[in-house]
DNA sequence: TCCTGTTTGTGTACGCTGTCCACAATGTCG
DNA sequence: CGACATTGTGGACAGCGTACACAAACAGGA
């Protein structure tokens, strides 16, 4: 980023720069493609004024992760806001649902790299509703599936005694499409076969949940 | 393996004692905890002993995740195996079908680290026939879940406009759950709940395939 | 049986990594 | 203005993957 040496001996915002560094390091590569070292020497400083700010290199990775999931939050929310809210209220509910696995699996197709450092770095579930892993507009993708399901049930299209726990058989099927196109056995599956796949995946989500 | 320093020039089989101590590395850290000069210290042998056998640490690396799968089809094939066929063949194809998903869930809860050296490593899913990957049956986990949707349209469950490609959806379902539960964001998730949500998914892919 | 060539091992070395330590520059607050 | 906390630098270390040159062990034909 800052090419020109710094005439300050004080960064700025060191640790946001190593962030970005980081992102750009797991844009191409994945979370093990970010390398402290070469942060530092891509924001222009000296390999340990990372431990400043990190404290070590996994916290690092962690604080990738959480700007990665922020910006899959916010391809969702992009998807979701798309749908058109004047069909009957049955129909916004599926098409909801659907919104979210799109948004996820468009994430993951575009942006592979981000999308591991997203969703197989971080620490766990309890800090799914972290702020910092949000989109733009607030929530995290947890939040937003969840809303989706919510709305399910209310229409009247999901059972509410099949309701608890929907969360984790939805995520299932669409996160492991992902995983196993980006860096599983379906590697080399055809771009268009991939895309088929993930309709006919969301569909199987929509009737069997 | 063998502590006792070899008496012979020669070590016999170091290819497969490498493989073997890849194994068990990965067995506790998955498949980024396989390091090269390791497995030569466990064989007894210089590090640069492995070149010979492997052309970087990526085809040691390989080899054990073909060794993993290969564990992952032997566990599936026992679930299959247990499922009794007295009953008419309609329960029958179902409880494959739910066997397949068991093994695999299984495999992946007992042993996560070799489960993510199978699937996180491979290059793509056209050796998936390949027998250094199957099971003592001879048969890989991919044609044990081929051959149990086939039965569910032999049966006439599941409709034979929806067969081609019903592998890419059942696969997913499982491996999402599999992979969240195992490096991903449900990482801390209560064992019972994991396995809760197991069946649940699994009774989601009956359903909706 | 020796001689020769191929296979499979060893030794040394290099650059890269994450991380530790002591020290210096900078900012802050009494 | 001076004391202290913060944030940077510099040097060092062990461990990693890997390249290169050399040595031991085997294999086959003379």
């Amino acid at each position: 980023m800052s090419l020109a040496p710094r005439v300050n001996y004080r960064h700025g915002d060191l640790r946001q720069a190593l962030v970005d560094a980081g992102l750009d390091m797991a844009r191409e590569g994945g979370p093990d493609a970010v390398v402290l070292r070469e942060a530092t020497r891509r924001a222009g400083v000296s390999p340990n004024a990372a431990y400043r700010h990190f404290a070590d290199r996994t916290e690092l990775v962690e604080a990738v992760s959480d700007a990665a999931q922020s910006l899959v939050a916010g391809a969702i929310e992009a998807e979701w806001d798309a749908v058109p809210a004047t069909d009957p209220a049955t129909d916004v509910a599926h098409a909801h649902l659907r919104a979210v696995g799109r948004g996820y699996l468009g994430f993951a197709r575009d942006e592979p790299g981000l999308f591991r450092a997203a969703f197989t770095v971080p620490r766990d579930l309890e800090t799914a509703l972290d702020p910092a892993k949000a989109g733009p507009g607030g929530r995290t993708s947890f939040q937003l599936l969840s809303m989706a399901l919510d709305e399910l049930v209310a229409v009247g299209s999901l059972p509410p005694e099949r309701r608890p726990g929907a969360e984790f058989s939805a995520w299932s099927a669409v996160h492991g499409l992902a995983m196993l196109v980006l860096e599983g056995p379906l590697r080399n599956l055809d771009r268009d076969v991939a895309r088929a796949a993930g309709a006919r995946l969301i569909d199987m989500v929509d009737r069997g949940l």
